[in-house]
DNA sequence: GTGAATTATGAATTAGATTCATATTAACGA
DNA sequence: TCGTTAATATGAATCTAATTCATAATTCAC
């Protein structure tokens, strides 16, 4: 018995409209589709539908009963369609986030407070434990957007730029270097680095300065929390490098001295990597917009 | 968005088997038709359901959603098409009975007692109200089964003969024609006759005896239950003729005489009419089974 | 019963699904 | 990283099945 959504609508169409005729318009065929349709699904399932030889057409008991399964699977399949419709324009879905750097929290819970006031229907998630295969676990679907420093070109993967920042060096005001207009990659040498618990070529201060100049600092203590990063450097255990827009939110920066990375100062910019074809979405879109203003949001 | 049933099943069974290759096995199709239908089905659906470029298959969250909902759809689609083998068989259905013969209610209700024993899954009802027009009412589906003594030739429609009776003249013992051997159309000229309450043309008596005889009673008088015109006739109210297994089955026949009309006797058939479409129908089948053999069991 | 409207049917056509042949792409082991 | 194997994608050809067209058969209302 071979059954179709197709021949579900039409038998509904002529239940409804009372005669094949009427049924064309809703169906868009002709009155004689219909009735070669209509001989195919009584073949079908073997059992008289309507009440032959009458008009207006009236249902058998059995008709009847195909009828309310029919309304029934009918709606079920037309939810399924527009719960599909709102995904693919973004009303609705899932957006789980990777992020490869660490203080990325610190403006990140801002955007999804924001953003949760737009698409409650979106649900959101960090993941964390991916951070060095975040790109890959965007290309598997197990994350839907990863937020990185480090572009690559990727087939299907696009990344955004979010913002611009400066690696800023922090020290306790009665630090020697706290003197300085500015910090150069030799002035490390024989200090206590705070860092986060990642590998040094994932840090910004290694990267643009250390690694470059090949100097090693004294010793390099790995911190994962940024508020206690900030405390330690308070208290003169050591000194930090990192993004400005930490040092702008925080409020535990009065015992801090900050100084520009090189006489020039340093930059680097945040991305955001999405698979292509999710760049669409409309909640995509809002956390790309959200995200590329937070910084603004938070210094005022 | 043109989904089908096709399109779920194709899904359910790439998920299943893991890959188009092995799900050409379920789908009896080659793995290019599989193919072809998965990109139709994306591309109506506009979402990924398959993480790309991968393998065994992995389903995208949407895909997920999709096989979820594929699953309770195509189960109730399953379900109505089990329903409608039961139907098509007769393990399951409606029988709306409409009884032309008043009396009939003294062996139907055997019958059906009986019959649920067999078919409890058979939705059973006597339709009242409609003795004149059962037949038509039979041919509108609004009933299934008609009891009736006049056969006739219609399309569609096919009338099973269950058992013959014969009409019995019942007075009181004390009644002057309880000495006869027999009862003729002439005798009843100066009688109180009890009857059903229906036109004259539809009893027994009439039919074969006083209409083809020209011959009117002295009075009628019109009782609804057979247990009333038992009692108005014991107590020498009147007279009656009334089918013999009434008189089987009753126990109030005490005080009763019972002759038979004219000499040689008389007798009448009883029918059961259903569609020639439902006629195969086990239930059909067992209820006319059961009605032809209700006599001889009423009588032990 | 007659005419108007509706449904059914057969043949022709058309659309669309499936296959075949083959290119492309991933997966795995050396 | 390369070659090998297995799986998927694709385009064209084929075939199936749905739809239309034209028309016959029914039914309904007056």
């Amino acid at each position: 018995m071979n059954i179709e959504l197709k021949h579900l609508r039409t038998i509904l169409a002529i239940h409804k409209t009372g005669s094949l005729q009427r049924a064309t318009e809703q169906l868009n065929m002709t009155q004689s589709a219909i009735s070669h349709q209509l001989r195919y699904i009584r073949e079908q399932i073997g059992v008289e539908l309507f009440v032959p030889e009458t008009r207006p057409l009236k249902l058998s008991p059995e008709g009847l009963e195909l009828i309310e399964a029919a309304e029934r699977i009918l709606s079920e399949v037309d939810k399924l369609k527009s719960r599909f419709v709102d995904l693919r324009s973004g009303q609705t879905g899932r957006m789980f986030i990777a992020i490869e750097c660490h203080a990325c929290f610190e403006w990140l819970f801002p955007v999804l407070n924001l953003f949760r006031d737009h698409h409650s229907n979106v649900d959101v998630d960090i993941k964390p434990g991916l951070a060095f295969k975040a790109i890959e676990a965007l290309q598997n679907e197990e994350v839907d957007l990863v937020i990185s420093a480090d572009p690559e070109e990727l087939a299907g993967i696009e990344f955004h730029e979010l913002f611009t920042y400066e690696p800023i060096f922090i020290a306790s005001r009665n630090h020697l270097l706290s003197k300085r207009p500015y910090i150069d990659a030799e002035d490390f040498a024989d200090q206590n680095i705070i860092t986060y618990p990642v590998p040094k070529e994932r840090l910004d201060l290694f990267n643009l300065l250390l690694l470059p100049a090949g100097i090693e600092p004294l010793s390099i203590r790995q911190i994962e929390l940024t508020s206690v990063i900030l405390l330690l450097v308070s208290a003169n255990k050591g000194v930090s490098v990192l993004p400005d827009w930490v040092l702008q939110s925080s409020r535990e920066t009065d015992h801090l001295t900050q100084k520009r990375l090189t006489k020039k100062g340093t930059s680097r910019k945040l991305y955001a990597a999405v698979r292509r074809r999710d760049s669409e979405k409309l909640y995509i879109k809002t956390f790309l917009s959200l995200s590329k203003n937070i910084l603004s949001r938070l210094s005022t």
